[in-house]
RNA sequence: GCUCGAAUGGUGGAAUGGUAGACACGAGGGACUUAAAAUCCCUUGGCCAGUAUCGGCUGUGCGGGUUCGAGUCCCGCUUCGAGCACCA
C-alpha cells in the first residue's frame, strides 16, 4: 500500500482536534511535566522553516513524556504587542489590532499542519483584556510594594509607611533610588504630595526621573536591552541619552537573587554566564574622602582598596552634582565649558572616538591615609550610573586612569614589585605589593600593605577601613532598574491616572484598563504619546470606573497615564498564565499554581538572555514573594535552539546581457551574482523554466550550461526575503509531508546549533518514512502477523529502544533518527512480520513522526491514540550474545579482531589471546610487559623489545 | 580587553579515554527500464599496493604533554562564533 502522507496528515488532524486529544487537566494521579516554548509574535511575513525548530523538539520531548505516562502541559500562545504592526499602521491606517489578528490566523494555519500536541485551549494573546488584565493587575502591585534588603523580598508599601510612622529612616534596609534620612518626626510634618514623592524613591515600580534611551526616529524611550550598539535594535535608529520622567522597575533590588538563582537551574553556561555579566557583581570597598579645606565629604567604589597609596588623582563624573560644590572660581568657565561639550556627546560618540578628555575643579580631596592632597578632575569616562560616580584614580594599576594620567602628567606611583608601568598600566591581581605606603612616610594608625600579596593586601584594607569607620564593604551591580513606559500605542495602558501631579493607581476592581481607540497611531501636535490622540472620554470604561470608585466627580482633571508598557510586560509571566488561562478571578489560581508549579522544559532561543529571561525571572521572583508563583524561578531547564540561517543561491549573468553561466564556467567570464529564489533550485540545480517564469524580465534567458545543468553558487546569509532564500514549512509540508518535516528538522543537526536551512537532505527522511511504512505491508495487504519474533528481531527492537530513550533525554533527536533507520534496514532485511515488535517501533517513532505513526496503530488494529500507548520497556536480556569481538592490539595499535565466549573472564581472555596464532606472530623478537583487557571492547598488549 | 563556546571527509554531522568518520546528503559505478522518474545493489577521508591473498602508511585546526591507548584529558597557540565592554 501507498503511504499517501497527505490523506494521512489530514485525517489524523482532524481527529485530534474534534477529540481534543491534546487537551490536559490538573490530575492529583498523574505526575506533571511543563513545557514551554517561548511564544512568537506573529509578524507578517508568516513563519518559515527556522520557526518551528524549537516547537519540533519541545513537541517530541512532550509526546515522549506523555507516552512515559506524565501528565504533559504544552500550551502555546501569542506575544502580540508589538512594533511592526504599530508601523504598518501608522503607514496604512489599518488597526494594529486588525493586522495582528489577520498575522495569528495566519500563524495558526501554518502551525496546525505540523502537527503539535499543543492544548489550544489555553491558548494566550498578549493583547487582549482577559490578558493584560492581570499584567495590570501585576504592575498595580509593583507599585504598592518595596524591597526589603535584610529580608530579601518585597512588602508592602503600608509597612513602609509603618515604619516611618515610628522610626523614620532609622535602621531600615531597603531598596532605594537614592539613600534618604529622616525622622518620624520629619515624615509626619511631610505634605501627603512631600510622602507620595518619599515612597516613590522605594517602590518597586516607580516613576523616576533618570537618564533614558530616547529614539528620536521611534518617537519612543527604549530599555538597555533593546539598544545595540548606540542604535534600536529595531529599525536601527540612533538613540540619545535623555533625562525623562518614566515608569521603571526595580529589577536592581533582585540583583542578587537573580545571581544566586542561577545555581539552581539546568540551563547552559553560555547563558548563565551571559545573565552573570549582566547582572555584574562586583564586591569592593565604598570609602570616604574629605575635600582640603571644606567640610565636603564624598563617597568613593573601587574594588581595589589595596591600591589607596597609588592613589594620585580623584575623579568625578560629569552628571555628579559634586561637580558644581567643588568646582572653584578660577576653574569655572573651563569645567562648565567642559560639561556643556559631554552633553552634546551622544553614547554612540562616546563609544565610537575614547579620547581622553577631562578637567580640573581646582579642588583637592585628602587621603585618608596619608593626608596628601589629590587634585580632584571632572572626566565622563567615569559614569554617573555606576557606584557613585566618583572613583579613586590609580594610573599605576588601571589603565583607564593610566591613559587619563599620560594625557594630563599626572604622576603615576607604582605598588607591585617587578611591575614595569613604563608603556602600561599592571592591572593583573597578582604580585607582591610595595611603596605602601613609600619608605619614610607616616601613615594613620601605621597601616601598612608592604609585602602582602594582593589579594591579602585586599582584605587587609576593608577591614581597616571597615574598623576605622572609613568605609563599607559593599557590593555593587550593574544591573540597572528597567524602564517600562513606551510612547506608543500598541501596548498595555498603565492602569494609572494623575491627581496633583502624583501617579494613582486604578482601583483592581476596575482592571482592566482597556486600550482606547485614537484617530491616529502618531504622537500628538504637543509632543504626547500616541494614547493622547483618544478622544478623552472615549476612555469610558476607564473613566467611568475611576468616577465610581474613587467617588472623583470630574475625572477630566485628573489626567489619565499615555504611555502604554514595553513588550517584555506580557512576555513576563505567561507562562503563569496558561496554568489557568480562563481564569476571570485571579491571574492564576492557587491549586493550578500548586499543582504546575514551574516550567520544567522551556525551549527558545539565546537571543532572549538579556531581555525576557532576565525580566521573567524577576517577575516571577515578585509574584513569588507576594505568593502568586509558588516557585523562585520559574524555568527549570532551559534549552536554546539554534538560529536556522538561509541557504541563499546566485545566478551569474554575463555583463549587460541576459545570459547565465554556470558556477563551474563563470571565472571564464565577466559575471555578476544575483540571488535568485531558492525554491526554484534543486541541490543547487536551477530549475530553467521555473527560472524563465520567475520574472518577466528573465523570459528569454539564455544559458550557458555544464553537463547540460545550470549550476548555482551559495552563500550562508540570514533568512530574509530580499535575498530569495525564504523556505515556508507550509511549502514542504505540500510536498514532503509534515512527518518528514518534522524528522528533518531534527536530522539537521543537533538543536542547540545554528546552520542554515539546506531543503538538499530531506529526500533521506521522506525515503525512511516509506520504507517505514513498507514494513508493515506485502503489497496491498497488512503484513503484521502475531508470529513470535525472532532473536535478532528483539535484537534490533531493544537496541533501538535504548538508544531512542537516552537519546531523547539528552535532545539528540538526530542521533536517535540514526538509529530509526538502522533499526527500520534491519528489519526489513529480517523480513520481520511480528506484531509485538512493530507496534512498539510505532510508538517509538510516534513522537518524531505522529500522523504515520496514529495511521499504523490503527491499521494494525488498535483503539484510542498512540498518544496514550505505553513507552516499551528496553529488557537488556536481547542484546546479550554467546559470543564476543574483541580488538586485539599491540601498543594501542589494533591488528585483528577474537572471538570469546560472552561468559569469559578477563583472565580466561588473557590467556586465549596470548595463546592465539595471531598473537604468536606479533611475539617475535617482542617481550609482553603487560596485558590490558577492556571487556566487551578491546584487548591491548604492550611490548617492547627484548 | 575580559568571559564563554567551537574547530572531524565534497556537505550536514556520529563517536561512556578503547577498531575515527555511524546515519544522511552529494558524487561515481551497476541492475531494472525504449527512456526518464522511482526502486534496489556496490564504491566513496587521503596516499600507495592489489584484486588468486581479506594489504600497508597516513589522518580529527597547530605545537607540546599525560596514558598501554587521546577527536576525547592537561598546558601553550591559531582561527571562527557568541556575550559584555570606559562598570573603577
Amino acid at each position: 500500500m501507498e503511504y499517501n502522507f497527505k490523506e494521512i496528515e489530514k485525517k489524523w488532524r482532524q481527529a485530534w482536534a474534534e477529540r481534543g486529544t491534546y487537551r490536559v487537566k490538573e490530575d492529583a494521579e498523574k505526575e506533571k511535566f511543563y513545557v514551554l516554548n517561548m511564544f512568537p509574535y506573529p509578524s507578517g511575513a508568516g513563519l518559515h522553516v527556522g520557526h518551528p525548530l524549537g516547537y519540533i523538539a519541545s513537541d517530541i520531548y512532550a509526546r515522549y513524556k506523555r507516552l512515559r505516562g506524565y501528565n504533559v502541559l504544552n500550551p502555546m500562545g501569542y506575544d502580540a504587542y508589538g512594533l511592526p504592526a504599530e508601523q504598518y499602521a501608522i503607514q496604512t491606517g489599518q488597526h494594529p489590532a486588525k493586522t495582528t489578528e489577520q498575522n495569528i490566523a495566519r500563524y495558526r494555519e501554518q502551525l496546525d499542519k505540523i502537527g503539535f500536541c499543543f492544548d489550544w485551549s489555553r491558548e494566550v494573546r498578549t493583547c487582549e483584556p482577559n490578558y493584560y488584565h492581570w499584567t495590570q493587575w501585576a504592575f498595580r502591585r509593583m507599585f504598592n510594594s518595596f524591597y526589603c534588603n535584610s529580608c530579601q523580598q518585597a512588602q508592602p508599601i503600608e509597612k513602609l509607611v509603618e515604619a516611618f510612622e515610628q522610626n523614620g529612616t532609622a535602621g531600615l534596609d531597603v531598596a532605594g533610588s537614592e539613600e534618604l534620612n529622616f525622622t518620624a518626626e520629619e515624615w509626619k510634618a511631610m505634605s501627603d504630595v512631600q510622602q507620595q514623592e518619599v515612597l516613590m524613591n522605594y517602590r518597586i515600580a516607580y516613576l523616576g526621573e533618570t537618564m533614558v534611551n530616547w529614539c528620536p526616529q521611534l518617537g519612543t524611550v527604549l530599555a538597555n536591552d533593546e539598544v545595540v550598539d548606540g542604535v534600536s535594535e529595531r529599525g536601527g535608529y540612533p538613540v540619545v541619552q535623555k533625562k525623562m520622567k518614566q515608569w521603571c522597575l526595580r529589577v536592581s533590588a533582585y540583583a542578587g537573587r537573580l545571581l544566586t538563582g542561577l545555581e539552581t537551574i539546568d540551563w547552559t553556561d553560555s547563558i548563565k554566564e551571559t545573565q552573570r555579566n549582566w547582572i555584574g557583581r562586583s564586591e569592593g570597598t565604598e570609602m570616604q574622602f574629605r575635600v582640603k579645606d571644606s567640610d565636603i565629604e564624598f563617597t568613593i567604589f573601587t574594588t581595589r582598596a589595596d591600591t589607596i597609596f597609588g592613589v594620585t588623582f580623584m575623579v568625578l563624573a560629569p552628571e555628579s552634582e559634586l561637580v558644581a560644590q567643588l568646582t572653584t572660581p578660577e576653574q569655572k568657565a573651563d569645567v562648565d565649558a567642559y560639561l556643556e561639550a559631554t552633553k552634546k556627546r551622544t553614547e554612540r560618540e562616546r563609544i565610537a572616538d575614547r579620547k581622553v578628555t577631562g578637567v580640573f575643579t581646582g579642588s583637592y580631596a585628602v587621603n585618608p591615609f596619608t593626608g596628601e592632597a589629590i587634585p580632584i578632575w571632572v572626566s565622563d569616562y567615569v559614569l554617573a550610573g555606576y557606584g557613585t560616580g566618583a572613583i579613586m584614580a590609580v594610573p599605576a594599576h588601571d589603565s583607564r586612569d593610566y591613559a587619563f594620567a599620560r594625557h594630563f602628567n599626572l604622576p603615576i606611583i607604582p605598588l607591585v614589585e617587578g611591575a614595569d608601568v613604563s608603556e602600561e598600566s599592571f592591572d593583573a591581581k597578582e604580585g607582591t605589593v610595595m611603596n605602601s605606603p613609600v619608605a619614610g612616610k607616616e601613615t594613620l594608625h601605621g597601616f601598612s600593605l608592604n609585602g602582602l600579596s594582593i589579594k591579602e593586601a585586599i582584605a587587609a584594607t576593608k577591614e581597616f577601613v571597615t574598623k576605622h569607620g572609613m568605609g563599607r564593604v559593599k557590593v555593587n551591580y550593574r544591573l540597572r532598574d528597567a524602564i517600562f513606559s513606551r510612547q506608543r500605542y500598541w501596548g498595555e495602558p498603565f492602569p494609572v491616572y494623575y491627581k496633583n501631579g502624583m501617579p494613582q493607581m486604578v482601583p483592581e476592581e476596575c482592571l482592566p484598563i482597556e486600550l482606547p481607540e485614537v484617530s491616529k497611531f502618531l504622537p500628538t501636535e504637543t509632543g504626547e504619546p500616541p494614547l493622547g490622540n483618544a478622544d478623552y472620554w472615549a476612555w469610558d470604561t476607564v473613566a467611568c470606573k475611576v468616577v465610581e470608585n474613587s467617588r472623583i466627580d470630574n475625572i477630566s482633571v485628573f489626567p489619565l497615564e499615555l504611555s502604554t508598557m514595553p513588550g517584555f510586560a506580557g512576555s513576563s509571566a505567561y507562562y503563569l498564565r496558561y496554568m489557568d488561562s480562563h481564569n476571570e478571578k485571579a491571574l492564576l489560581s492557587a491549586e493550578a499554581a500548586d499543582y504546575w508549579k514551574e516550567v520544567d522544559l522551556y525551549v527558545g532561543g539565546s537571543e532572549h538572555a538579556t531581555g525576557h529571561l532576565i525580566y521573567s525571572r524577576f517577575w516571577n521572583k515578585f509574584l513569588h514573594d507576594i505568593g502568586v508563583s509558588k516557585v523562585e524561578e520559574p524555568f527549570r531547564k532551559l534549552v536554546n535552539q539554534g538560529m536556522i540561517q538561509g541557504r541563499s543561491n546566485f545566478v551569474y549573468r554575463l555583463k549587460d546581457t541576459n545570459t547565465f553561466v554556470s558556477l563551474g564556467l563563470k571565472d571564464n567570464y565577466d559575471v555578476t551574482p544575483l540571488h535568485v529564489d531558492v525554491n526554484i533550485v534543486q541541490n543547487d540545480v536551477l530549475d530553467i523554466e521555473a527560472f524563465k517564469a520567475w520574472r518577466p524580465e528573465y523570459a528569454d534567458a539564455e544559458f550557458i550550461l555544464e553537463d547540460d545543468k545550470y549550476i548555482c553558487g551559495w552563500a550562508v546569509e540570514k533568512m530574509s526575503k530580499s535575498m530569495y532564500n525564504v523556505v515556508n514549512p507550509d511549502m514542504i509540508v505540500e510536498k514532503y509531508g509534515a512527518d518528514t518535516l518534522r524528522l528533518y528538522e531534527m536530522f539537521l543537526g543537533p538543536i542547540n546549533q545554528s546552520k542554515p536551512w539546506d531543503s538538499n537532505g530531506i529526500d533521506g527522511c521522506a525515503r525512511f518514512l516509506r520504507k517505514a511504512w513498507g514494513l508493515f505491508f506485502d503489497k496491498e495487504n497488512l503484513a503484521v502477523t502475531d508470529v513470535e519474533p525472532s532473536k535478532e528481531n528483539l535484537k534490533t527492537l531493544h537496541k533501538l529502544i535504548k538508544k531512542v530513550t537516552e537519546d531523547i533525554e539528552e535532545f539528540s533527536y538526530n542521533t536517535s533518527i540514526s538509529a530509526f533507520m538502522i533499526a527500520v534496514s534491519e528489519l526489513s532485511s529480517q523480513k520481520c512480520r511480528s506484531r509485538e515488535v512493530l507496534q512498539q517501533l510505532v510508538v517509538l517513532l510516534a513522537p518524531f513522526a505522529p500522523h504515520i505513526c496514529e495511521e499504523l496503530w490503527h491499521i494494525m488494529g488498535n483503539e484510542g491514540s498512540v498518544c496514550d500507548a505505553q513507552w516499551p520497556v528496553f529488557d537488556e536480556a536481547h542484546l546479550k550474545e554467546d559470543n564476543v569481538t574483541l580488538s586485539v592490539s599491540f601498543n594501542g595499535k589494533t591488528r585483528f579482531t577474537l572471538d570469546f565466549p560472552t561468559t569469559a573472564t578477563k583472565e580466561e581472555i588473557e590467556a586465549a589471546t596470548l595463546a592465539s596464532e595471531q598473537t604468536q606472530r606479533y611475539l617475535e623478537g617482542m617481550q609482553v610487559v603487560k596485558i590490558i583487557v577492556v571487556p566487551g571492547r578491546i584487548v591491548n598488549i604492550v611490548l617492547k623489545n627484548k
